[in-house]
DNA sequence: TTTGACAGTTCAAAAATAGAACTATAAGAA
DNA sequence: TTCTTATAGTTCTATTTTTGAACTGTCAAA
């Protein structure tokens, strides 16, 4: 499978991984959600080469997740901001910081607390349902086909020669 | 920064990029909460090559991710479960998906829908304040240092020799 | 005896990434 | 005027990853 295929699955998954899925493209979006919006500010808080900077900027403003907007003339200078498509992406960053507070911190504690303004407090995300605001867990969840459907992702396109599923094994 | 400094940059979501942060440990992951166990499961379904995924599948196992289960002797067979800490990567993995249904699907709609068992209907996850329990928005929060900072991410270890931040250009 | 299922391993070729240097514009300093 | 710095890239080669395809080994069933 070739990534440009990715964006073509039906599998919103499969989708978004083609346009965020890589490392830098993740940490370029960590440094826009902490307000940094220059090229010499990515490069230097992540080490990443120009090269490969300067080719994701590209890609995340083609995915329309970042704009490109001009600070200054002569020499022109652009900046990349956030569009609400981006900023949409705020509970993916955040379900991966909280992920690492809960599995990858030292002994230290976190590295990183985040403040709710609502209520003033330090906060963690939590993910509840939009029907009757659970909190939702993976064992909770029946997936069903909606109407964009076709297969689960790729699935290799022979459909299946002969399924005979007969157990040839014994158990363990 | 090589991809093995990353799980030691004090910030959890560059340590959380190092383990799940590429494309096909995403989709291998997708597959194991879509009850995928075995390796020839992964293969046929994601189209991955065999030799990337036995090496993905390793490092998940590595990482305490996912268990390497015998399911059956002579000859010796394993399948990968997930573990709770792979359990705890779904708010992840739904709001990747959320984000796709919201932003990435086409006239006809969501591939997949997401039946909460507790309420018996089709949900979408929102991520909501641990404290006060509304929904957060990106510009309300604010993020400040932790017990485990040290600076937010790489950062060139040199201390910024001079910071002159005189204004020399006329503003756009 | 041959075939098929399963879970990998091996190896050459192609693609992506790293690292470093280079280009260009313009302001300010010497 | 010339030199240096800031910013935002581009270009080039070397290294690392990933792909694609074939190969290994165990056992059961035909």
């Amino acid at each position: 499978m070739k990534w440009k295929e990715l964006e073509e699955e039906p599998c919103s998954m499969a989708r978004t991984i083609g346009v965020i899925g890589d490392r830098w493209t993740l940490l370029i979006l960590r440094e826009c959600f902490l307000r940094t919006r220059r090229f010499e500010g990515f490069q230097s808080a992540l080490g990443i080469t120009r090269h490969l900077l300067a080719e994701r900027l590209k890609k995340l403003v083609r995915q329309g997740i970042l704009r490109r907007v001009p600070y200054q003339e002569s020499p022109k200078r652009h900046e990349y901001i956030l569009t609400q498509k981006g900023l949409d992406l705020y509970p993916i960053m955040m379900a991966i910081v909280h992920w690492g507070d809960t599995h990858m911190v030292d002994e230290r504690g976190r590295p990183l607390l985040h403040q709710h303004r609502n209520c003033g407090k330090d906060f963690d995300p939590v993910m509840v349902c939009s029907e009757c605001g659970e909190p939702v867990l993976a064992k909770e969840v029946h997936t069903h086909p909606g109407p964009g459907a076709r297969r689960t992702l790729t699935k290799k396109e022979t459909p299946e020669p002969a399924p005979k599923a007969k157990p040839r094994r014994k158990a363990a």
